[in-house]
Formats: C-alpha cells, structure tokens, sequence
DNA sequence: GCCCGGAGTTTAACGGCGTTAACTTCCTTT
DNA sequence: AAAGGAAGTTAACGCCGTTAAACTCCGGGC
C-alpha cells in the first residue's frame, strides 16, 4: 500500500488523462455528429495515442458510454434538484420541464442515450435513477387515487412516450420551428385525457399529502 | 435509339440487380441491424461485385435510401387505403393507427427514417406526402372549429410528436411490455385537451362536413 | 461486316477506420 | 537494487467504403 498522497497524485493523473479524453471527445461529438466522431480523429486532437485511449476505456463504446454517464447524472442531479411541492401535478409538470430542457441541451446526447447499448451497466444505473426520478409524480397521482382509466402503468407510459417524443423530434429535426409551448400543452392533454375532473380531486390519500416527498 | 422490346429487356436486367441488391441490403439491415450492415458483407451476401452495387446507386446511403423509399411508399399507400369517414376524429384514430402499425411493423426503417439526411429529394418528397396524409384529419377539425385553444400547429405538433415518441419508443425497447391501449389512450388523452367538449363539437362547417375528402 | 459506344460487371487497389501486440519509460513497493 | 505495475508509444492487422481501370456484351450507324 502507498502513502495517500502519492496514491492521490497517481490518482489525479489518470483522471486528468480521462479527462482530456472524454473533453475531446464530447467537442468532436459535438462538432461532427455521432458519424463524424473517430478514434483517429481524437487521437489527433487530444494528444494522447489510440492505445492510450484504450488504456482507460475499453473501446470507442465504452468511451462513449462514459460520456453519457456523465451526462446522466447531470441530469439526474437536474432532476434532484427540482424543487417538489404538494400538488402531484405540478411536480409533474416541473420534473418534465427539467428532463426535456436536458434532453433539448444536449441534443446529440439523447439520440445516443437512446440506442444505448446493454453493456454498460453504470449508464443503465443512471438512466434508471433518472426514469424513477420521473414517475415519482404519476405515482404520487396513483396514490392519490386521481387516475381515470385506473392504470398507473398506462399513464407512465403515455407520459414517458409523449416527453420523449417531443424531445426527440425536437432534436432530430432542429429546424421545424416548434410551438414553445408544446410540452405544456401536451401534459395539459395528457392530464385532461387520464385524470379525474379537477373538482373531483381531493386530497382523500391519508399520509402521503403530507410528506414531501 | 434501340427497339423498345430490347429497351425493355435491358431495363428489365437494371431493374432485377437492383432489386437483387435492395433485397440482400434489407435482409442483412434485418439480421445485423444498421451497424452491422457492411458493403462487404453485402457483396457476399448478393452476389455481385462492390463496384456494381455502385454502378446502381450512389453509395451506401444512397443505398439505404432507396429501400427507405420503398418502404415509405408503402406507408403512403397504407395510409391512402385508410377509409375516410365523416367523423375527423375517427380519420385522426385510424390514420394514426395506420401510421404506427407501420412503424411497429418496420421498426429499423422507422429508426433510419427519423434520421434521414437531407440528400435524397425523392425519400424527402415521399416523407413529406405521408406527413400531409396523416395531417389531414387535424385540418378538417380545424375547418370544423372543434380546436379549443384554437392554434391548429399546436395540435398538429402535439399529435405528430406524441405519435412518434410512442413509435419509437417501442422500436428502441421491444423489451419493455408496452400496454397495447397505449396510442389509443393516448389519442384520447390530446382529443380531451385539445377539442371542445363532445357535446360542443356540431357540424357547423359549412361545405367539409359534406365532402368524405 | 465492322467499328463505335454505352451499359453492366470485374479485379485490384487506396485511404481511413477500430483495435492490439510488443515495447519503452517512469514511478512505487519491497 | 530489483521487481512490478501504470501510462504511454510505434507499428501493424484486418475490415470498411469507395474508385480507377479494364473487360464483356450488345444494339445501331457506316
């Protein structure tokens, strides 16, 4: 065992080489698109040597996989950061503002996000804590007992599918100019379509209305 | 100029590669999925030289963008055969319907469309008069006046979207088991936020109503 | 009858890609 | 001082998309 703070230099070093890696690698993505990015390419760029990059990572996949953990838990963190109030509702609508302004951020990252592979467990990790960060309101709904149609299952999917939608297209077709005020729209739908009339929503859940959860 | 018959037997022998070539393109896109598709592999699989893979197209792309054109005429085709009634809303159901199961049958080609460069005029021209097609019910209940915030791209977008998040959704995560009432509710949910309450809605267009356009 | 020209196809090659075997260098541990 | 591992290199392998050059075949014009 080594002293800590040789450990920590050691240590230091390899991150800062990560690093570079990954920062050459989110720019080149960034700039040349998900078919433009080449190992070649960011060899060049990043100054290090192709065995180099495979010295920290196990390929082109796993580096790519590394950066959008690192994105993921931005996100995550975005989502912890949302500050939740009673009203399931409008936890709702501010845990999906949240997701879509991550997912509109950093458009070349979702796409990627999206045809993730199984491999790497830790992105599946984050992507789940990120997708359970998102139910929580419809959950919160469902206890309330505020769902229509009585399937929570039915309603986290329509919202899940219609969030995604609406920042894929948004990020696959960037110059469509979309109605700013579609996703808002959309959950009006969606709540319209699945919950119960507002009149009839009480706050008839015994403990959970006043946690805050 | 040459006789027809022979301009004929001539055209017939391009015709034949070329659907030699798309038909060997489509089965290794179905086995090796979009990454796994190589001009190599195709050369073995069709049993013709690279160079006339390229003699016939443009490249790989080219390629890949013919048989998305197939298919998108298919779609079309489908969605022409969908018998329009009076009701628009029951036009908005089964045209999307007709969308998603083409969708959901193709799910590779879905993804490939999504992503489909700006190149080839003919796949964009053929993209462009499915999108037509499937916006006509939302038109007629514009013309109707049965849009309750009254902004008739809002709701286009919102349906348009919400469609595609469901569609590819389902393309990226078969896994997943997806509620068959999915597209249905979800239809219903964007009618009961976007329209006018049921018993609102009359046919108080004066010409529409009449035609089964 | 003969040559032209073009369509369809091939062989062979080029350059770029992801990846890795083998080696060096440097620092830590013992 | 020796051992060993981490970090990095050069040089190469094999696959990829693509193309230059050449060949074959065949219908039309002289």
């Amino acid at each position: 065992m080594s002293h800590p703070a040789v450990e920590e230099r050691r240590n230091q070093n390899r991150v800062d080489t990560r690093r570079t890696i990954l920062d050459a690698t989110e720019a080149l993505l960034l700039e040349a698109g998900h078919r433009g990015l080449s190992v070649r390419k960011l060899v060049e760029r990043c100054g290090y040597s192709a065995p180099t990059i495979y010295h920290h990572f196990k390929d082109k996949d796993g580096l790519i996989d590394a950066l959008l953990e690192e994105r993921l838990r931005l996100l995550v963190s975005d989502l912890k950061r949302v500050p939740l109030v009673e009203d399931p509702v409008e936890n709702l609508r501010a845990l999906t503002r949240a997701f879509a302004m991550f997912g509109l951020r950093y458009p070349t990252h979702y796409q990627l996000l999206m045809q993730v592979r199984e491999d790497d467990a830790r992105v599946i990790e984050s992507a789940e804590e990120a997708r359970r960060l998102m139910q929580t309101p419809a959950e919160q709904i469902a206890e309330r007992d505020w769902i229509e149609r009585g399937d929570l299952e039915g309603f986290r999917q329509a919202i899940w599918t219609m969030v995604h939608g609406i920042v894929s297209m948004r990020a696959l077709r960037p110059d469509v100019d979309w109605k700013p005020e579609l996703l808002d729209d959309s959950i009006e739908g969606m709540i319209c379509g699945w919950l119960k009339p507002k009149h009839e929503r009480q706050m008839n859940s015994s403990k959970s209305s006043q946690e805050r959860i």
